[in-house]
DNA sequence: GCATGCCAAAATGTATACAAAATGGTGATT
DNA sequence: AATCACCATTTTGTATACATTTTGGCATGC
């Protein structure tokens, strides 16, 4: 019994779970994880067997991560996990610069000093993945680093798209391993957009986080196309 | 190749609507009219009734618009219609500001000569209703403006985002009736981002849509606030 | 007179039953 | 041999039944 809040926080009153809340946190987990792949069709009844509930939440749950964009309900035939589509991907992509660049924005105004702090704190732990090689962990303290700057911003409904955005991208790049010259290259980028948040620059920064983004979906959108074999 | 499509397009292929998908529209725009108040308890029987359905399509419906932001469930305590926060619509608007930039932007370089065309169209009823004294008139061509500018971002994700968006700030306007001023204003600044966008000049028509949309914020909550008695 | 505890009614969460449509395979016809 | 039609199976969509939980009121006690 695990609490999976993906937002809210442990604290409020007694918060009890319904099924079809810890199926959707389940399901977009396992979509996530790429457990259940783009394109697959979703049986019902042998979901409902795995996470142990009957059908009517699991309907529930998907109806949610059908209106999330994660699954496609087609009426009577049943639903499928959204495939990945480049196309689609380059169009989130180009939102996503747009809210990198008003999050690095409101974050150099708004973040605190202890934010600040620990933006260098991670930034630093970025550093050494990246000489340790080790790419997922890389990657981890990236999209961190990415949701810390974005909670700076102070602003919840850009927290929750972009939230969405990235689980979509999140597939994405997990079939699309892109080469060690980009790497290097987006360590680069965060030096770029550290040293602007360091000095509050809140111009600077919106624009090297756009444009960190924009080269992130190109080299995405190079993988997905070109480097599937 | 089915459209489920937010908007209830002229039947295509064999259109067969599931209840639920049905009670999501109708949901919807009863929120989006009013019809149903924010912050009003959503009685799962009454609604059944209303609306012909039993409570099985009904709750799905409701998991929808809770994903959407428009209810808000708590669990085994029934729904509610999200209640307006002026601090929630200021974080959204912030949001929508950067994303009418970026829809400027792209519309000046994706947009079809017949899509300026209408808008240039539009932009005249717009005039002409300004000149009427005709309010709802105006704002629903204002609305439609808007939407196509996003429509010819060429950009799915942009739109469903603004769309969503939209959405919320909607049932904050309708009670919300700003000043004879500011209508004014509005309709000035529509010349000219009108202006940047006939002359395809993407950073300027991105740069003044944003500013609109900045302004209309301010009017918005200002309205919001003070404007009550 | 006010607070507390308990019970009844209502409402929510979930499971299951039923109806209708889609899927897949088999057999008949050309 | 290929195609079409038809039927059984499976699966989805919806309704309803059941189990908990919340809620409101009433009685009891202080």
């Amino acid at each position: 019994m695990d609490t999976v809040n993906t937002v809210k926080a442990a604290t409020g009153p007694i918060r009890r779970e319904t099924l079809h809340h810890g199926a959707v946190a389940e399901l977009r987990a396992m979509i996530l994880a790429g457990e259940l792949r783009p394109g697959s069709r979703v049986a019902e009844v042998q979901l409902c067997g795995q996470l142990g509930v009957s059908r009517t939440p699991l309907r529930e749950a998907l109806r949610v991560l059908a209106a999330e964009g994660l699954v496609e309900l087609r009426p009577r035939r049943g639903a499928v996990v959204t495939p990945i589509d480049p196309v689609e991907i380059g169009a989130v992509f180009e939102v996503m610069e747009a809210l990198e660049a008003l999050a690095g924005g409101l974050a150099c105004r708004r973040g605190t000093a202890e934010e600040f702090a620990e933006l260098d704190r991670l930034h630093a732990q970025l550093h050494a993945r990246f000489e340790a090689g080790d790419r997922p962990s890389y990657f981890a303290t990236n999209r961190l680093i990415h949701a810390r700057i974005v909670a700076m911003a102070r602003n919840p409904s850009l927290e929750a798209s972009y939230a969405g955005f990235t689980a979509k991208i999140l597939r994405a790049r997990s079939l699309a391993n892109y080469d060690a010259e980009r790497w290097r290259g987006s360590l680069d980028e965060h030096e770029g957009f550290m040293a602007a948040l360091r000095r509050r620059d809140a111009a600077a920064a919106g624009s090297l986080l756009a444009d960190h983004s924009r080269r992130t979906a190109d080299a995405v959108l190079q993988a997905l196309n070109g480097g599937s074999e």
